[in-house]
Order: structure tokens, then sequence, then C-alpha cells
RNA sequence: GGAAGGAUGGCCGAGCGGUCAAAGGCAACAGACUGUAAAUCUGUCGACGUUAGUCUACGCAGGUUCGAAUCCUGCUCCUUCCA
């Protein structure tokens, strides 16, 4: 597909087109000049996984081309749970946790986005103070009236629910009327005309355009983000049972490397294209190599996607333990000395436990446990019974086994070839 | 308000008095092979315990029984139909 509009077309091919309302008009409008544009977001988590970061980048590639986006926080939607993609309705959280998680989320968009006074500069607006005073009979009579039951039941968030049996609330119901109503009011004050979102997000966004359409008399539009899964069809942004998480305080940078880095073959490109900033015809190249190659890009991929999350600085260290630890198959870390105690620093990227001195020698299983690389003691033990486990890089065969006091007072755990701990042994 | 059906491990889903820590599938974890990839094959997959075994678990609370995920009573929630 051809645009006029730069920006359309570098959303166009760094995939992040899957739907919208209009292109031809879009490009148009974009092609003329600066736009406004939002994405919402609902603060029922505390953090924002990959799986969220579609948005996000749609949202920067936006603002570089010149675009002012605004990031509307859904602080009253929130208290009503989008349906969306949802099998089960989700509890209601009470509003200091969702002041919490505004907070933690906005500082994860800030990573990616510019925010202040100037043009193009993002601004965050918070739904919960337009939507807490609105007036049920007015909002039924001044919008509702708009809407048929009929079009809001043949919405897919809306049919899957019912065509599985599952209930689907009043409350829930009325997600798309708010959403609807946002997008009305973002147009009308800030003359926004462009509604981003995942592809979940498709019916929602087509109501609020309509409603414009109905009342402002206006030309809106509506874009969404293909859902983005792995090649294996899963949908993105869990790991080892894990979610991936964007802020540090839930997920070490070592890890969230290491999940770009253990990205699927098949992957590389898309996710270069997507997740970093890379021109794309460098990616185009990356995209070429073949087999073990191919091990560079990812590396790449990897280093772009947590500069991003995690800031350049995270990058160094990253670097030296992978390097340690797969490259000259070494111990994931270095000693900088001893402190005070005479406690052993140790400089790493790889979580670390302390166990003191006096409990040496000590079952393996139980140091497995204490360094979080095994749930229980019969997880550990099932770990050393399959060969997994490795201290120092020797094989532990025998659930019984002890590690004894190392003289530098520091080892390496492994379970598996990819999960390593380091253990310190603490005097005091 | 009435009637019928349902609630099982992370998810799906079988079981319908003992052989049930509960089939099968998915997901996950580990091993082998590789390239920190995929595919494939193998093993593991409630907790504690070296084994024996003990404990906790089939929506919640009671009961019947030598014995209950399975039967009975009450409750909660969900779905569908009628009003």
């Amino acid at each position: 597909m051809q645009f006029h509009s730069a920006c359309l077309q570098e959303l166009h091919d760094r995939g992040f087109i899957y739907q919208c309302t209009d292109y031809e008009k879009l490009d148009a409008a974009m092609a003329e000049g600066s736009i406004t544009g939002y994405v919402g977001f609902d603060p029922t988590a505390k953090s924002l996984h990959v799986g969220n970061l579609v948005t996000i980048m749609m949202l920067r590639v936006f603002q570089r081309h010149g675009h002012t986006p605004i990031v509307i926080v859904g602080g009253g939607t929130a208290k009503i749970a989008d349906p969306s993609g949802k099998d089960a309705m989700r509890r209601e959280l009470s509003d200091d946790e969702i002041q919490e998680n505004v907070e933690s989320i906005l500082s994860i968009y800030a990573q990616y986005i510019r925010f202040g006074e100037s043009p193009s500069d993002a601004f965050v607006l918070n739904n919960d103070d337009w939507l807490k005073s609105l007036g049920y009979i007015e909002f039924l009579r001044d919008y509702g009236s708009l809407f048929t039951i009929n079009r809001m039941l043949s919405f897919d968030s809306v049919k899957s629910r019912l065509d599985r049996e599952q209930s689907l609330t009043f409350l829930e119901f009325n997600y798309m009327l708010l959403q609807a109503y946002d997008y009305w009011l973002l147009n009308r004050e800030h003359n926004c005309t462009l509604q981003m979102g995942g592809s979940d997000q498709w019916g929602n966004i087509v109501n609020g355009v309509e409603l414009i359409r109905k009342l402002n008399k206006r030309e809106a539009f509506g874009l969404t983000a293909p859902l983005v899964t792995t090649a294996s069809g899963e949908k993105m942004g869990k790991s080892a049972g894990n979610a991936i998480w964007l802020n540090e305080a839930q997920l070490p940078s070592y890890d969230y490397w290491q999940f770009w880095r253990n990205t699927d073959d098949k992957d590389v490109g898309r996710f270069l294209r997507m997740f970093t900033d890379l021109p794309l015809a460098e990616i185009a190249e990356l995209e070429k190599l073949e087999g073990a190659e191919l091990n560079k890009a990812k590396a790449i991929l990897a280093d772009e996607a947590t500069k991003l999350a995690r800031g350049e600085k995270a990058l160094p260290a990253i670097h030296e333990t992978v390097a340690s630890l797969f490259k000259s198959k070494d111990t994931g870390y270095s000693l900088k000395g001893q402190d005070d105690n005479g406690n052993p620093i140790v400089e790493t990227s790889l979580p670390v436990a302390h166990v003191p001195t006096s409990s040496f020698p000590i079952v393996v299983a139980e140091l497995l446990v204490t360094a979080g690389l095994a749930g229980s003691k019969s997880e550990a033990r099932r770990h050393i019974q399959a060969g997994a486990v490795k201290v120092d890089d020797a094989k532990v065969s025998d659930i019984a086994e002890t590690a004894t006091l190392p003289e530098n007072h520091v080892l390496k755990l492994s379970v598996g070839k990819k999960k390593h701990a380091i253990l310190i042994a603490t005097q005091h």
C-alpha cells in the first residue's frame, strides 16, 4: 500500500496497521499537517507487559512524525472493565489501587513518548475527570439514544461473551458507550481526530467515530494494530509462565533482554520493525541473515528493545553477564573486591541471593529454593533428578548432595542452560 | 418468582461410591539434538519426605457410609427457558 503521509506509510511498513476506518481520508489528513491522536489504557494492572507495547510503539511513531499523542488514563472506565477480550468479569478495583496503577503505567509511557508543553508533545488526561460527573439520565438521553442495542449486540466483544455462555453485565455492556463518549469529548475539546488501539478495540473505536459524526458532524478516524502473536501462535507477552513486564521493578533488565534474545527466528524481522526504531533498510539487511547468523539480529533486537524500555545504561551490565555466561562459558559474574564486613562484592545482572556462611555445607536443593530457582524443595529435587542442576557448572546428580563453602564465598547455581542465580555467602 | 442444567488441577475436559493426587489434551519446566531459535523425541508437572508414607485438594457448609470428586441436605455463583 502507498500513502502520501510518511507517518501512515511507516506505520504500515512496520506492520502496525490492521484496520482503518478510512485509509484515504486519514492519509490526506495526516499528510496535510499535524493531527492529534489518542490511545487509552485502563489502569487495571500494576504494570504493562510487552503485549501492551504495540500501541505504545505506534504512538511513538506517530509522535516522531510530528503528530500529537494524547494518552487517556481510564480512571473512570477502569471502574467498569472492558469486556473486550476478557472471558469473565474482572473484580472491581479500589480508587487507591487505580491511582497507584496509573502512576506506574505512566512512568512506562514516559520511556517511549515525549511529554511536555511543546507542539507534538504528548499529554495525559484521565477520563474519570469527565465521566464521574456524567448524569445518568442526561447521558442516556443525549448519547444513549444514539446507540442501538441491535448494533451493540453485533460487536465481537459482546457476541463472544454471549456465545460462550458467559455473563455480560449491563455495566460492562456500557463500556463501549463510555469509550465512544471519551473520543467524542477529545474530538470536541482537543481536536483529536484519530484513535488507535489493539484490534480488540475496533468496535469501541468505531462507536466513537460514529458518535463524532452524528454529534460534531465531523470526520474522525480509527486505526487498529494487529494482535501480535509469536510465530507459534502464542499471544505475546508471556514467557515461562511469567508476563514480560516493561518496568524494572517487576522484571530485571537481564530477563527483559533475554526475552527478546530468545525470539523465534520467524519473528525477528517483524519484531525489529515493530519494537525498535531501527531504519527499515537496516532491518531488511538483518532479516537476510540465515541460520545461526540470525542470532546477531536477535542480539540487536534485544539491545534496541531493552534500550527503549530500560535506557541505554542498562546494557553494559547485561552484555558483560551474557558474554561471560554464553560466550566464554564462564561464571556470569565478576568480583569487585570486598566490603567492610569482608563479604565479596559481586557484579552481575543475574539474580543474587544471600546465604549466611554458617549454614554451609548446605543441601543443594535448599539453595535452589533460596535462590528462587525452584518453588519448593520437591521441585528442586525433581530438577536435580532430571539432571538440570549445576553448581559452578558441575552437574549435581544426587538429590542429597551438599555444597561446601567456596573459597571466594560466591557460587553460581544453574537450572537448565538459561536459568542462573548467584549465591553469596555472607558473614552477618 | 418457576423449571432445567452446571461449578473438577494454570486452562480445556473426562470421571459419577473404593483400584482417584483424579484419564486425555493444551500450556509450562527439564533432558537429548541444535544456534541462548524452531521442529522432534524423552522425562517431569499439589505440598512435605531419600524411600515408605503423611497432609491438602474436585464451588462452600454439613450429613450418609468401613470408604465420597462421585450419594443426601442447605448455601453461593453461573447458564438456559418460562413469567
